[in-house]
RNA sequence: GGGCGGUUAGCUCAGCUGGUUAGAGCGCCUGCCUUACAAGCAGGAAGUCGGGGGUUCGAGUCCCUCACUGCCCA
């Protein structure tokens, strides 16, 4: 426990006071730590899986929008008794961990083949130790309400297990195959990466077209274009067009390739598109993924003319040893020396580079492991098909069935040492492959023993994929499994769709079916299924909605501007602007608008806990205990007390709502309106009448309970958003002494629709429009701020209601508009004689306010106003009563919209009447 | 080239299934230290909803088209 919470406040609230105190609390207490799995109802289980940082990652802005989504809705469910569980952990990243090792040992001038495997995957580990918890350290320091005793990390044992066997059992089902395929090669890195990784820049090239002499007819060329010269060494054909009509000749014809001294075959091949270049294509099976299909179809070799590094090999003949670009301009020097260049045109064209280090990817042909997709995507498909997952926004169902839809094999071997080895071990006597789930001591096929483990380890994605089973026990059938999954949502970047939501999808739907259900019935695909959700948030911009980029310099920073604001400003900002769909340019103006709204509830408490003590010294005392129950009014109880109870119901009623249908802006700004908006700037204002404890203690005991029991509800309401400031104000609220040991526990407002709300609704409306109506006149007029001033409120007659709630709420009126007195006027007396002529005036619904004040006011500015606002009113009533003597419109529309148009007319020909008056009125 | 989105107040954005006089925050103008809060209070100004056409009793909302703009995939 921190210490005893104070109900004394400073004047103005500064986060960075309580905030580390909350979060160090909350992890040492356990607050977040979900109960054994054996007491949950699963049907009551709110599982939500983090989906796996980098290790080598820091927190960024996008980060915290997903956490920030992620923690609402895990503490809002926590609130309404969900056994919430959100499990946090972080991923290996293969290439990305290991290039930091790399760079941390070239400082020391040593590379990982000095170390050794061994001592480099050891030495990864240690980097790990020391480094490897910033992004989840920043996440604690956040407050992520998250199950610390569950945390992850896809390389430990448990979740290598998961990964072994699931290996083993693909392979086992024909589903895994090795072979030689064209890959995207990244030569910094010496791996192969997976298309995903491969970032596409356009850029200005050159288009270079060269000239291949024809064997059979010497004299004659074919010219093909290319952007990519180097890769002419290792070309196998030249491919055209069947139907191009400059080729058909030399169908079946062969060329001399230049440089090279190979004879290679001209084929015919529908890939050909005779519109680009010179419509002849050079084939390089071993250096183009189409290039390598159209070998495939017409039985050519392929030669591959680079090594690993991507500089020429042997294969290169007389550019062996050279690096790519410079082995480029070595052939064209060549070329153009022999008179076979024959132009170099500027030509714009999409570069794949490494997402990791923007190195040129190199497409090259490579023996790799693969997983035959088709099947496991073809699961996924349906689940999405069928239901069983849902998208928000769901136009990204669409992406998703594209992606899927053309998926190619998945290419899960990386050429690196950090990682999943691969399960399968090499023969040195046959040569063959023994896959197995523990380490083999004979070969399979022939018994030897000289047996070698595949140097390949596993794509980072194979095992995060697995996340959703492997962190609840799977391949173990275990009770955890039985509860929590599948876990009901994912929160996630679109960027990241194809990553992990397409791949926990796959592998999820794959293995899951296997493990029959709780009761031991088959699973189905229903219940296979990873999630049951998946949201999609946008991308955070800056203010200017520029991407933010380590080059722009325009990275905001989370971690500084929650120092600067505060956490849960900052939380409040990301929530208020995560409209389903739209990107969020972070602005620091409203974040500090966020921060200003906190120091508002910092202050209504102060405000409420000065009450309390004053009640206290006149002997009146509110137990804090029993006010957590629903608000209960007593039957006199005053309207702006019926009016508050009524609105903080229907704001939770919304708020649930907005949070059920992940609109965490509306609910964001629904909890601010209900708080500023209404409880401060209204009910506060007003209770302030009613809590005089020395000369009606009955008044305000009964006020001050229900200024209490609103409150404390509308911290529960707001906690999910602003978890430290209302942990820390529930706690001095309960004098430290609170019926939970966090907010964060405690039940969330379920609010609901009062019957008798529109009734209190309209009541305080139509007070609150005479007060603003006034206090519009006093400034007209001129009236110093500080002066209460006597108002005529003249009645219309056929008003019923609105003048008994303005009659029987004066006070009110009185104290928030600054009136001295309210004398009530019946309309009649307002022809009588010009008596208010030349005043202040102003028409609110049944009522018209007269200002007297020194009788002075701007004539000619009094009647622009009136002039203005009577065109409007004409104009309105005009286009009401063009659809009123519509007969379709009557006919058509839905009757309350009829009638609410002839509500609106009535009223309206009622201001125009009362403005004509005024207006004749000035003289 | 294929696909998806966006264009609403000075700025950043809401406006869900078409329905009464289009909203918010910030900014701006004016006046106030009214003992919870100047990170505040009160009042105010500000939008032909990108252009054009259509459907409908009714369009910011649906359809077509054009312009501009962003993203994803190839």
């Amino acid at each position: 426990m921190p210490e005893k919470a104070q109900r004394s406040l400073p004047k103005a609230y500064d986060p960075a006071t309580i905030e580390d105190r909350w979060a160090e609390y909350w992890v040492s207490e356990k607050i977040f730590e979900t109960a054994s799995p054996e007491t949950i109802d699963p049907a009551r289980a709110f599982t939500i899986l983090l989906p796996p940082p980098n290790v080598t990652g820091r927190l960024h802005m996008g980060h915290m929008l997903n956490q920030t989504e992620m923690d609402i809705l895990t503490r809002w469910h926590r609130m309404r008794g969900d056994a919430a569980l959100w499990v946090p952990g972080t991923d290996h990243a293969g290439i990305a961990t290991q290039m930091m090792v790399e760079r941390q040992l070239a400082t020391e001038g040593k590379t990982r083949q000095q170390l050794g495997r061994e001592v480099f995957v050891e030495r990864v580990w240690q980097w790990k130790q020391h480094y490897g918890g910033a992004i989840l350290d920043q996440m604690r320091r956040l407050g992520a309400s998250v199950d610390w005793s569950r945390e992850y990390f896809t390389m430990d044992d448990n979740l290598s297990v998961a990964v072994r066997e699931a290996f083993v059992t693909l392979h086992e089902q024909g589903l895994i195959y090795r072979g030689a395929y064209i890959v995207n090669w990244c030569p910094r890195c010496q791996t192969a990466i997976s298309d995903l990784e491969v970032v596409h820049e356009e850029q200005q090239g050159t288009l270079w077209e060269i000239r291949y002499p024809v064997v059979e007819e010497p004299g004659q060329f074919v010219t093909i274009a290319t952007t990519r010269p180097e890769t002419m060494l290792g070309d196998v054909a030249v491919a055209v067009h069947p139907d191009d009509e400059r080729y058909k000749h030399l169908h079946g014809k062969n060329l001399h390739l230049p440089l090279i001294n190979r004879e290679i075959p001209i084929v015919a091949d529908t890939y050909v598109s005779a519109d680009f270049g010179t419509g002849a294509v050079k084939v390089t099976p071993a250096h183009d993924p189409n290039d390598f299909a159209i070998g495939q179809r017409h039985g050519l070799p392929s030669i591959n003319v680079m090594d690993d590094t991507a500089h020429m090999n042997a294969e290169a003949g007389p550019y062996a040893g050279l690096d790519r670009y410079e082995a480029r301009k070595r052939i064209l020097a060549d070329l153009e020396a022999q008179n076979l260049l024959v132009a170099a045109k500027p030509h714009t064209h999409a570069v794949g580079k490494c997402d990791r280090c923007k190195t040129i990817v190199e497409p090259r042909l490579s023996t790799q492991w693969f997983i035959k997709i088709q099947p496991l995507a073809d699961k996924a498909i349906a689940a999405v098909e069928q239901g069983y997952i849902r998208f928000t926004p769901d136009q990204y169902a669409k992406t998703y069935f594209e992606w899927m839809r053309n998926i190619h094999d998945w290419c899960i071997s990386r050429q690196l040492w950090w990682g999943h080895r691969i399960p399968a071990w090499h023969c040195g006597n046959c040569r063959e492959i023994t896959v197995a789930r523990e380490t083999p001591a004979k070969c399979s096929h022939c018994g030897s023993d000289q047996l070698t483990q595949e140097t390949d380890v596993l794509d980072t994605w194979f095992s995060s994929g697995l996340l959703p089973c492997s962190v609840f026990g799977w391949p173990r059938h275990t009770k955890d499994l039985d509860t929590f999954y599948p876990t009901q949502l994912l929160v996630t970047g679109f960027d990241i769709l194809f990553f992990w939501v397409a791949r926990m999808i796959m592998l999820g739907c794959h293995f899951m079916l296997d493990i029959p259900m709780p009761d031991g019935t088959r699973r189905t695909l229903k219940d296979a299924v990873p999630f049951r959700e998946v949201y999609i948030h946008a991308l955070v911009r800056d203010a200017d909605r520029q991407k933010m980029s380590k080059t722009k310099g325009n990275v905001i920073d989370p971690i500084e501007i929650v120092q600067r604001f505060g956490t849960d400003a900052v939380r409040f900002t990301l929530a208020a602007m995560a409209s389903p769909g739209t990107d969020i340019a972070f602005s620091e103006a409203r974040t500090e608008g966020y921060r200003a709204f906190a120091n508002k509830i910092w202050n209504s408490a102060r405000f409420i806990f000065m009450n309390v003590e004053r009640a206290e010294e006149a002997g009146i005392i509110v137990d804090p205990q029993t006010v957590m129950a629903a608000p209960i009014l007593a039957a006199d109880a005053p309207l702006e007390a019926r009016w508050i109870v009524s609105r903080l119901q229907s704001a939770a009623a919304e708020v649930n709502r907005a949070l059920d249908e992940y609109r965490f802006h509306e609910a964001a700004n629904l909890v601010y309106q209900f708080f500023w908006g209404e409880f401060c700037d209204w009910y506060l204002e007003a209770v302030k009448l009613r809590l005089d404890f020395q000369a009606d203690p009955g008044t305000a005991q009964a006020a001050l309970t229900t200024l209490l029991q609103t409150f404390e509800s509308a911290l529960r309401l707001l906690s999910p958003f602003m978890p430290f400031l209302t942990e820390e104000l529930w706690h001095a609220f309960y004098n430290g002494e609170p019926p939970a040991k966090s907010i964060a526990l405690s039940p969330f407002p379920q609010g609901a629709i009062d019957p008798g709300g529109n009734n209190i609704h309209d009541q305080m409306l139509g007070l609150q429009l005479v007060i603003s109506g006034i206090r519009n006149r006093r400034k007209e007029v001129g009236v110093p701020e500080k002066e209460s001033i006597p108002v005529k409120l003249l009645i219309w007659t056929g008003s019923h209601g609105g003048s008994q709630t303005l009659k029987a709420n004066h006070d009110i009126v009185e104290k928030m508009a600054r009136v001295s007195s309210i004398e009530f006027v019946p309309f009649a007396d307002r022809d009588a004689g010009g008596k208010y002529q030349n005043l202040a005036w102003y028409p609110v619904g049944p009522t018209e306010i007269v200002v007297e004040y020194n009788a002075q006011i701007d004539i000619a500015a009094e009647r622009e106003r009136l002039t203005k606002d009577l065109a409007k009113y004409e104009k309105s009533a005009a286009s009401a009563e063009r659809q009123l003597n519509n007969p379709s419109f009557l006919e058509k529309a839905p009757v309350h919209i009829v009638d609410g148009l002839k509500k609106q007319k009535s009223e309206t020909d009622l201001l125009i009447e009362k403005t004509r008056k005024a207006l004749k009125d000035l003289g």
